[in-house]
DNA sequence: CTAAAGTCCGTACCCCGGTACGGAGTCAAC
DNA sequence: GTTGACTCCGTACCGGGGTACGGACTTTAG
């Protein structure tokens, strides 16, 4: 992190690891704020911006969207730490509430597979019939995490 | 299960718990079929399509895209359970890798989190802070797996 | 019979996270 | 001092998973 003072937006993008349209998107999002371009001249980006795109990187990592990364930066400009904490501890148990999903999921996966391998040829796939009947037993219901609000007719 | 044979499709859709459109869109994809109209008639559809969004949803629950379970009907079609079995096995190495991330983004989380509350207000958020830093140790890089659907804040 | 509710159908739009394109300007090396 | 790589900027597009709209038609309740 010597030599990153005043990169072009490609030595930048590099640098992140990300695309060159990658960067003027996060741009557009204003998670990244644009440097002024001196005089008819090409923007130059310094040390900080780069940091700036490995924390978006390493936050997405742990599953925080874009916009809530922008409001994590916003919140710590304003030194808002109270939010920001709510915010991660929200983050923890949508992760957990997923963990658990998932490991449903597996389970159930699991069960087929070997339910899959023991069966004949010629009936039908297990796969697919298992998902026919009632459920595989633990989950609650189909819990698809649609944000779908159906107004018209819900 | 007993009255449902010949709804029409907002009944159908309400039976399956989705939208009007939803069914459309699925018929779309091909992943329902589409009864006749009755000359110049509304659709009428049995109890077997209400399964098969049932199907949907719960397969989706599990993990799989539309288009992979436009592919397990396919494969029930044709009564390919080879490919059907080995569709279900990658489905789970992919949901194991998933549960490994996730869980190393829990710790991550946790860790700030439990810094956050350790420290006085005034300073920067650790929160923040923390992703600036090095990244807190495991996680192999940014690992950023298809955020498709799924839960927006609940 | 009539009015309201529901269906049909195409098309357009939404969010999310980007990627691609293309013409003009700029910068660096030879 | 030109060539070729890079940048700037707007706009369009991709894929996934839907949602919304609107005009014409059908069905159903009163």
């Amino acid at each position: 992190m010597n030599q990153t003072t005043s990169m072009t937006i490609g030595q930048l993008a590099r640098a992140g690891g990300v695309g060159v349209e990658t960067v003027r998107y996060y741009q557009r999002l204003k998670l990244l704020d644009e440097p002024a371009r001196a005089y008819g001249s090409v923007r130059r980006y310094g040390g900080d911006i780069l940091e700036r795109i490995q924390f978006i990187k390493r936050a997405q990592g742990l599953g925080f969207t874009l916009s809530e990364i922008k409001t994590l930066f916003l919140l710590d400009a304003k030194r808002d730490r109270h939010r920001a904490h709510r915010l991660a501890q929200s983050k923890i148990i949508e992760i957990e509430q997923r963990l658990k999903d998932m490991s449903a999921m597996r389970s159930a996966l699991r069960l087929l597979v070997s339910s899959c391998e023991a069966g004949d040829a010629d009936l039908p796939c297990p796969i697919v019939e298992a998902f026919k009947g009632s459920h595989t037993g633990d989950e609650p219901g189909p819990t698809v995490y649609s944000r779908g609000r159906r107004s018209r007719n819900a």
